[in-house]
DNA sequence: ATGTGC
């Protein structure tokens, strides 16, 4: 006989608010109704939740009940009638999901501003490629799931053309060096600064996850998380005093792996039961920075950053040992991450989900695609956008199309046309399944100078599917 | 994004 399994998630989608109401009625239903099918167990406790004053004499489904009506008594915290107004950078190829999902940030009660990024869609709570500023509150899905996932590009001393003449050694160390995937880990010595950081000792939840973060400091994520060799090319006068000209360069695009995922977790769970919102806006659900959740969840964002650094750090240092190579110059900056910031005289708390900060004078990369050049921006503090730029061309398609419509042939044969190597990867991460990054550009040249590009020519990503074999 | 919630 199977066994019913409930999960959380399954009651959220019927309408279960973040409380304990959700593990009171798992637990309930499959003690008591363990012999229902899921479908038949959802319909009760969507009965319950219609008309929790009914089950309160039921033996089985009281305390679901119960838990229901408390949570009941408090009354969902209201949207802005006026919502504050806010810039959009290329209007004209953003999809409407992502503005409705903006649409309503700007309605929070705690919103001061907003801005949205050419290379907007649609994500989770906030969308990606969108900006808000608020006051005293920090939202957990504002900042994303890969709290500080970042770019970090180094620019080397090696020959171009080595690039061409040496590619096999340039592709096998690679291989060797790096590690993708969910649970992916680095077998070899990792040391680090951020693994002695006091707070994996104080914060109960952060201790648990202490061996996790070394196992996994300098490894890389699925999806659209990479290690390239590619050209870079600079432009322009540059804050590193290089000629302008062609050199070697490693650009890798990850985030704080599963330490920044647990962290992202229990404090949305906890925002959540603290902050109750309308259900459309159930996912801005925010943590007060003048009280102790969200002092600990700042905290614990700023070390997921740290460790996110620190993983490029070593995925680099290891590459340009490897490569026997001299770093000259490096660009690094997330851009999942809230910052506390002056805008307009106030200080306020700027989130950034899949957007790059371009403070007057601040450097960034802004990928491309695996063949599409990325770029190496210098910001121009613009105010209308809380000086923030894309954080790269942004999905055409979504995962899910891409992988139905595009195959591996085709992918494999422009790749070869584009002369791009590519280990790893597969048609969801394609480029034809990402907008033209020249287009995105165009939308926000006054946010951002360009001093240097960057050619994408060996790439490495985490095998289709997201794990590493 | 992550070895995929109590």
């Amino acid at each position: 006989m199977p066994r019913l399994r409930l999960t959380g998630k399954a009651l959220r989608n019927i309408g279960y608010p973040e409380g304990p109401a959700i593990s009171v009625a798992i637990t309930a239903m499959e003690k008591q109704f363990r012999h229902h099918s899921e479908e038949a167990a959802l319909d009760i406790l969507k009965q319950v939740l219609l008309d929790p004053m009914a089950y309160l004499a039921d033996d089985g489904l009281r305390k679901v009940a119960g838990k229901l009506m408390e949570t009941k008594e408090e009354e969902d915290i209201p949207l802005k009638e006026i919502p504050v107004p806010y810039e959009i950078y290329g209007a004209g190829f953003i999809e409407t999901g992502a503005l409705q999902q903006m649409n309503n940030a700007v309605r929070l009660p705690v919103a001061v501003a907003g801005a949205l990024m050419p290379d907007a869609h649609h994500g989770y709570g906030l969308p990606i490629g969108g900006v808000l500023a608020t006051h005293n509150a920090v939202i957990p899905y504002g900042v994303g799931v890969d709290i500080g996932c970042r770019m970090c590009l180094s620019i080397l001393d090696l020959p171009v053309v080595s690039l061409e003449r040496h590619a096999a050694k340039f592709k096998r160390e690679l291989v060797t060096q790096t590690e993708f995937g969910a649970g992916a880990t680095w077998v070899g010595k990792t040391e680090d600064a951020v693994l002695e950081h006091a707070l994996f000792r104080e914060i109960p939840m952060l201790r648990h996850l202490h061996k996790k973060a070394v196992e996994q400091l300098g490894t890389s994520g699925s999806g659209n998380h990479f290690v390239e060799w590619g050209i870079v090319q600079i432009t322009g006068t540059n804050e590193f005093n290089l000629p302008a000209g062609t050199y070697v360069g490693l650009l890798s695009h990850s985030g704080s792996r599963g330490l920044g995922a647990q962290i992202a977790a229990h404090y949305t769970r906890l925002a959540r039961e603290l902050c109750q919102l309308p259900r459309m806006a159930q996912h801005f659900a925010w943590l007060e920075l003048d009280k102790e959740a969200g002092q600990e969840y700042w905290a614990a964002m700023n070390l997921a950053g740290d460790y996110a650094s620190a993983c490029h750090n070593q995925i680099h240092r290891r590459l340009i040992k490897a490569m026997d190579a001299r770093l000259l110059a490096r660009v690094e900056n997330h851009h999942n991450f809230a910052w506390k910031e002056i805008h307009n005289g106030q200080e306020v708390i700027v989130h950034r989900k899949g957007a790059t900060p371009a403070g007057k004078g601040v450097l960034g990369i802004i990928p491309g695609s695996m063949t599409a050049p990325g770029y190496i921006v210098r910001g121009r503090g613009e105010a209308a956008s809380l000086h923030s730029a894309s954080h790269g061309a942004g999905r055409a398609m979504s995962r899910f199309n891409a992988a139905q419509s595009i195959s591996q042939y085709e992918l494999n044969k422009y790749l070869k046309e584009q002369g791009v190597i590519l280990v790893g990867g597969g048609p969801d991460e394609a480029p034809m399944a990402y907008k033209n990054i020249n287009e995105v550009m165009a939308a926000q040249s006054s946010l951002v100078d360009v001093i240097g590009r960057f050619q994408p020519r060996i790439v490495r990503m985490a095998d289709d599917g997201g794990k590493e074999d």
